[in-house]
RNA sequence: GCCCCAAUAGUCUAGUGGCCUAGGAUAGUGCCCUGUCACGGCAUUGACGCGAGUCCGAAUCUCGCUUGGGGCGCCA
C-alpha cells in the first residue's frame, strides 16, 4: 500500500506500506534509529531496528528516501499524542535513497522562540523554507481560497478567459510606471507588461463575452513596500448591463462563500457603506479600520483657544489640528498603552512626517500629562477636547498638527490604526466596508493639476456629472472599495461606456487629444463600436489570502516572493545583459 | 529622491571602552547509547561585514563604504 505521511493511523496496523518523504529528526539510540520522515501532509516515524539500522546510519537530514516496511501499534508508553499519526510507526524493511541532502543552511523547523532566519536567506533556500508547516499550511490555503473563487464565478456563469500580459505601455496617461519589455523584432519599441487586465476586459466586454474573469498576474513597478510585490495576483472580473448594486452583491456572495469554504465562517451580509468623505473626515483615510471606533476629530478652535504655543503656530500658518481618544486604562499596571508606548508613539509619528506629537491622559475627567505644563496649557479649552474627542476617564488623547491637511490626515489615520490594534479590543474580528461615492479627480497637492482618483475609466453619478465642466472637483464616480480590517482587499467601479465621454474625463487631467489618441485611441475606438454599460472589480488575491488567514506579510503567502530591493535571492534576478546581445537583438546599448 | 534602524560561527542570539583568549542555543563532525519523538551523554570544529580614525586599549565610540530591514514620496 503507497501512502504519504500523514495518512497513517490505529487501523492501519498490520499493513505493508511504502513511504515516501524527507528525513526531519533522527534519533539514533546506538541499537535502533528513528526518523522523522515528513512530506507535505504530515510526520510519520519509521524505525530501524536489526539488520536494517546500519543501512539507516548513513542518512542525513533532509535525505529523500522511500522506506517499505510494515505499520505496527505503539506500545502504549510510546503514543505520541501530539501527532495524527503518533498511534502508529512504520518498521522498515526495505530502504532506498532517493535523494541527498547537502546540510541544510538553517533547520527546517517552525519559528524558534518567535526567531526565523533571515529573509534573505529564507528566500535563496525558498524551496526549504516552503518545507515548514507553516508554509506549507499557507500555501495550501492560498489554493483553497483560489479554488472557492473559481468554483464562484463558474456557478455565475462567469468565462475565465486570459488577456495578454504583452501589452500596449500606457505610462503616458497613467503617469504610473510600467514594466517594460524591448522588442527584438521590432527594434526601438517596446511592450509593457499589465498594470491591470483593465482595457482588455473592458474590450471583452464590448465584444459581448459580458461575464469575464481572470486570476490575473499583474505588474507594477512602483518602490518596494512591506506589503508590495513587483508581480502579484488579482481577482479581476468584469459583467455587462448591471449597476454598482449588483456587482456589490455579487462580491458580497463570493466573500460569504469564501468564509464558509475556507474558515467555516459565516459573516454578516450586506457590508456597510460610507462616503469617501466622511472616511476621510472621520478616519483620516479611504480605507477605515472599523474593528474598532477611535474617530479623528478636529481640534482647531480649541487649540487655538489654548495656551499651547506649538499648536497656535501651525494654526497661524493656516494649519489644523486632529485629536484621537483611544480607550486604553492608562493609569491601570498592565495597560498595553503605557508612558513609555507614548514615548515611542511620538516617534513613530515623527516617521510618519509630523514633527511631534502631544498626548494627554484623562482621570477623573480632567486632562493630564507630562509634564503638567502641557495639560495646563488647555486647561481653559478642557471642557471642549473632552467632548469633541468623547474621551472618558483612563482614555489616551493624542494630538497632531500639521499645516498640509493631507499629511496631518494620513499620519493620524496610520497613528490610530498602529494603537488601535496594539489595544485590541476588537467589536468584531472581521470589519467589512464599502467604502465609495469617491471623488472622480483628486487636486495634486503642490502643482495644482487634476488626477484621476482611481483610473480615468470610471464612470461619474448622474447627480454630480453636471460639474464636469464647471468644477470637476465635484464629480463623483461609480466607484466603490471593499475594506476588511483597514485593507483594501477589492476595488472597482462602473466604467465609462461612452468615448464622447471618455474623451471628455481624460482632457480633464490634462491630456490632449494627440495624447490619449496615441495611448489609448484602441480603447475610444472600441467604445465606439456598441459598447455595453459595464463595470466590475478587482481584488487583490495575495492581501485577501493573507488577512483571511489572520496573518501580515503577503510574502509567505507567495511562493517566490522578491525581496526588499525587488531582487530575487533564489534566481539572482535581476541580471545584466550581453551587450553585444542587447545591441543585436534589441538595438540597445547599456551606458554605465 | 529622502528619512530611520541594523550587521557577531551554517543558523538564531548575548554583548554599552579593559571583566572577551567573544558567552549561550541549535546545526556540523567523532565516540557511546534498543523507545525516542526538537532523544540523551561525552568530546570537538566554527564568528565580531569591509576600510579608515579616536584611544594606552575597540565587537563596543566616530567617519566612509557595502549589505539587509522599516518608512515617506510614489502606487492612473
Amino acid at each position: 500500500m503507497e501512502t504519504n505521511c500523514g495518512a497513517l493511523r490505529e487501523n492501519d496496523a498490520g499493513k505493508e506500506t511504502s513511504l515516501n518523504g524527507w528525513c526531519r529528526y533522527i534519533r539514533d539510540h546506538g541499537g535502533k534509529l528513528f526518523i522523522d520522515l515528513a512530506d507535505r501532509y504530515g510526520i510519520t516515524q519509521v524505525v530501524f531496528e536489526g539488520a536494517i539500522k546500519k543501512d539507516a546510519d548513513q542518512l542525513g537530514r533532509e535525505y529523500v528516501i522511500n522506506v517499505i516496511g510494515k505499520v505496527r501499534k505503539r506500545d502504549k508508553e510510546a503514543i505520541n499524542p501530539s501527532m495524527p499519526t503518533g498511534m502508529v510507526e512504520v518498521e522498515a524493511k526495505s530502504l532506498k535513497i532517493i535523494g541527498k541532502s547537502k546540510v541544510p543552511p538553517f533547520e527546517i523547523v517552525e519559528e524558534k522562540e518567535g526567531f526565523l532566519p533571515s529573509e534573505d536567506l529564507r528566500l535563496k533556500y525558498r524551496y526549504l523554507d516552503l518545507r515548514r508547516r507553516k508554509m506549507i499550511a499557507n500555501i495550501e490555503f492560498r489554493d483553497k481560497v483560489t479554488k472557492s473563487i473559481r468554483k464562484f464565478f463558474w456557478g455565475e456563469g462567469f468565462l475565465e478567459l486570459e488577456t495578454p500580459n504583452l501589452v500596449r505601455d500606457t505610462h503616458d496617461v497613467s503617469g504610473s510606471r510600467t514594466l517594460l519589455i524591448p522588442s527584438r523584432t521590432n527594434k526601438g519599441e517596446f511592450f509593457a507588461l499589465p498594470q491591470s487586465p483593465q482595457i482588455y476586459k473592458q474590450l471583452c466586454m464590448v465584444s459581448g463575452l459580458d461575464k469575464y474573469f481572470q486570476v490575473a498576474r499583474v505588474f507594477r513597478d512602483e518602490d518596494p513596500r512591506e506589503d508590495r510585490q513587483l508581480e502579484f495576483t488579482q481577482i479581476d472580473f468584469e459583467v455587462s448591463f448591471k449597476d454598482e448594486k449588483y456587482i456589490q452583491d455579487l462580491i458580497e456572495r463570493l466573500v460569504k462563500q469564501v468564509f464558509k469554504e475556507t474558515l467555516t465562517q459565516e459573516i454578516k451580509t450586506p457590508f456597510e457603506h460610507m462616503d469617501y468623505k466622511v472616511a476621510i473626515a472621520e478616519y483620516g483615510n479611504d480605507k477605515p479600520d472599523l474593528r474598532f471606533g477611535y474617530k479623528i476629530s478636529d481640534i482647531t478652535d480649541e487649540a487655538a483657544n489654548s495656551n499651547y504655543n506649538i499648536l497656535k503656530r501651525v494654526i497661524e500658518n493656516k494649519g489644523s489640528v486632529k485629536a484621537i481618544a483611544f480607550q486604553s486604562d492608562f493609569s491601570k499596571e498592565g495597560s498595553p498603552i503605557d508612558k513609555n508606548y507614548m514615548l515611542s508613539l511620538v516617534e513613530t509619528a515623527k516617521n510618519l512626517g509630523l514633527k511631534g506629537l502631544t498626548w494627554l491622559y484623562v482621570k477623573n475627567s480632567k486632562l493630564n500629562s507630562f509634564p503638567d505644563s502641557i495639560s495646563e496649557a488647555f486647561k481653559n479649552v478642557e471642557k471642549g477636547i473632552l467632548s469633541k474627542t468623547k474621551a472618558g476617564d483612563g482614555d489616551v488623547i493624542i494630538i497632531g498638527a500639521d499645516t498640509s491637511e493631507n499629511v496631518l490626515l494620513a499620519a493620524m489615520s496610520k497613528l490610530r490604526r498602529i494603537v488601535g490594534i496594539k489595544i485590541d479590543k476588537f467589536k468584531t474580528r472581521h470589519a467589512f466596508l464599502w467604502v465609495d461615492r469617491f471623488p472622480l479627480y483628486e487636486k495634486e497637492e503642490v502643482t495644482g493639476s487634476l488626477q484621476p482618483a482611481h483610473n480615468p475609466f470610471v464612470a461619474p453619478t448622474e447627480d454630480t456629472l453636471h460639474f464636469m465642466d464647471s468644477d470637476p472637483e465635484k464629480v463623483l464616480g461609480k466607484r466603490y472599495d471593499l475594506v476588511l480590517n483597514g485593507i483594501e482587499i477589492a476595488g472597482g467601479s462602473i466604467r465609462i461606456n461612452n468615448p464622447e465621454l471618455q474623451m471628455k474625463v481624460l482632457r480633464g487631467i490634462g491630456l490632449s487629444d494627440e495624447e490619449i489618441e496615441n495611448s489609448l485611441g484602441f480603447m475610444i475606438e472600441g467604445l465606439s463600436h456598441g459598447a455595453p454599460i459595464h463595470g466590475g472589480a478587482a481584488i487583490g488575491l495575495d492581501r485577501f489570502v493573507a488577512t483571511l488567514a489572520g496573518q501580515d506579510d503577503i510574502k509567505d503567502f507567495i511562493l517566490f516572493p522578491r525581496n526588499r530591493k525587488f531582487d530575487s535571492p533564489l534566481d539572482n534576478s535581476p541580471s545584466s545583459i550581453d551587450q553585444t546581445r542587447l545591441k543585436n537583438d534589441y538595438n540597445l546599448r547599456i551606458e554605465k
